[in-house]
DNA sequence: CTGTTAGCGCGTTCAA
DNA sequence: TTGAACGCGCTAACAG
């Protein structure tokens, strides 16, 4: 390994004129720049990290923390941490937290360990007060698609109230005046921001949805069933109480597709007798049939935005840490909805 | 930040008797080792992972290279290492190659500035040679995904002519004689591979598969067109050619749905007028419809077992560097495959 | 069993 | 504009 004094030797100067030339910064005379440059390139040198980090007790690491990472939402956040990362010349370090909220403090702790200071973090369910206690330690920590009042300028989020109006307003357009929802978890903020908004859009036209045709349950059985099955089981209870509906909106795409493939086995089809509108526009959104009208939700460009503000607040001079960070939903039109007017 | 020395006062003992305590390794005096452990817990004290590996040469980092992250076989590959990293205390560092050669290599220097000794590196395209002299400087580098003859030890891959056996013994069972293969890329090993299975296993039982049935384009055809697109007008070109074909066989999950879509969008039906048969299992091979019959890649496990290769292969007593790591495919029965004995 | 000493490779003073 | 000296926090010899 050639380090920054085999450099200093082979130059003729000293490892500091090395060091200055290598981060580019202080006074260096041009001729003797170009030399070490040269020497450099030639030697093939490359700092050592690990020594950067320990006497400058700054890394230059972006630390993405989510629950895991083979589902295409998490992985579109590391994705896009990972892209803006490399512009800088950033590297990123993932964990998997399993929504476990220890664990998710614990990965920070691992992370400035590691002298990593640019944390992007995807914490449903963390104290609040706790990470706020966290984000005052932390400049360069920020939050993924959570919102939280008193730490407003860290977290980048999504309008999801928007979101639960742009599907009703859809759905009105197109006719429906009977819509169900199938929700999932009730101690999820944006699951209950999503319902609002749907609840919040129709309303205004005038338009009211029954609660019995919400699904929202508080219990452990869409954990015990899994998505597929407890979207079966919600399709098949909303018929058995007789609601009246002629559209769904879910939670999610995964959900929206489950809902379909419940209909689907019912000998329904989809948009013919029931419209299904999903939320996130994952690309199982465009592949599945029919392809699914969804409410888009922008997770890649969140997450070099997120990445872009934490190394902003790290930076001599930060910006970003007096604004919010909302971002809004877009409703992309595919072939679930159809037009009853 | 507390620091070993600041441990060491407190507990009034040497800086080297906690990091003993703190490695748990050399001799310490029970009563000495407890104290010291309950001040380290009291004062919250964390060893600097960049300190130690300065000194040591080695960080607790496992590297995963992969082209992206937001696609979900990707992901389970930065997925399986982390669950396996992190029983060991590692941490893994995920870098995108993008599929770009000169971004793999750059990505494993990167990694090695980092003292990152463990790698997992999915190259597709590398060059071999390149990749062997490289293996060689690293003992911790394995490859994922791809075999290579003059590294063996190091290729944890799947058997991938064994999953097209699979598909044609399964489709011959149901009585299929007549089969077409939609595959994407001729520059690409597996599959090339998996053609072969598929006909070797036709073979055997005496069926052959004409080469009209396969669609396996050199051009950049599939690349213009999206998967979506490529996989349309393959189904179409099939049909525009007058082959003859009960089932068809495609290289993957993604391209196995675009293609009952095409059935779908011509007005067939799936597995009625078409059997399809995908490959890898993903979790979209159960969400869509008809559910897929599908050959499993056990990614997780394949990234999993790699990581303990690589931690195993930096150790003290390395184990399995003179074995290959050949992992076999399965066959996973859902609905897209009709009998038609 | 425990403490002392000497760096790991680098950035950051401070002089020159 | 350059160089010398120091120390980041830790581990690895070596003494005791």
């Amino acid at each position: 390994m050639v380090t920054i004094k085999d450099v200093a030797r082979v130059a003729g100067v000293s490892p500091s004129t090395v060091s200055r030339v290598v981060r580019g910064q202080g006074k260096v005379g041009k001729k003797c720049r170009a030399k070490v440059q040269k020497i450099i390139n030639e030697m093939g040198y490359r700092p050592n990290t690990n020594a950067r980090a320990l006497v400058s007790r700054r890394s230059e690491l972006v630390g993405v923390i989510t629950p895991v990472l083979h589902k295409p939402f998490f992985g579109s956040i590391a994705h896009g941490a990972e892209r803006e990362a490399r512009k800088e010349r950033f590297r990123v370090m993932t964990l998997n937290s399993l929504n476990d909220t220890d664990a998710e403090l614990d990965a920070v702790s691992s992370l400035r360990e590691h002298g990593c200071q640019n944390i992007i973090l995807h914490s449903k369910y963390g104290d609040e007060e706790k990470l706020a206690e966290l984000a005052e330690q932390i400049p360069g920590l920020v939050f993924i698609s959570r919102f939280m009042p008193s730490i407003a300028p860290r977290c980048i989020w999504l309008d999801n109230v928007s979101g639960g109006r742009l599907a009703a307003d859809y759905l009105y357009k197109k006719g429906h005046r009977d819509v169900a929802i199938i929700s999932f978890n009730s101690q999820n903020q944006d699951q209950e921001e999503r319902i609002q908004g749907v609840k919040q859009g129709l309303a205004g036209k005038g338009v009211n949805i029954p609660d019995e045709n919400i699904m929202f349950p508080i219990n452990e059985k869409p954990h015990k069933l899994g998505i597929q099955g407890y979207c079966a089981s919600a399709v098949a209870e909303l018929y058995a109480k007789g609601a009246k509906f002629t559209a769904i909106v879910t939670y999610n795409d995964e959900m929206a597709i489950a809902v379909m493939n419940a209909l689907f086995d019912m000998g329904k089809s989809v948009p013919e007798d029931v419209s299904v509108i999903g939320f996130d526009d994952l690309d199982i959104a465009k592949i599945c049939r029919p392809a699914l009208t969804t409410i888009r939700y922008p997770i890649v460009e969140m997450a070099e935005y997120a990445t872009k503000l934490s190394l902003s607040l790290t930076s001599k001079e930060p910006e970003g840490f007096e604004r919010t960070h909302l971002f809004m939903p877009t409703i992309v039109e595919r072939n679930s909805v159809k037009d009853i007017n």
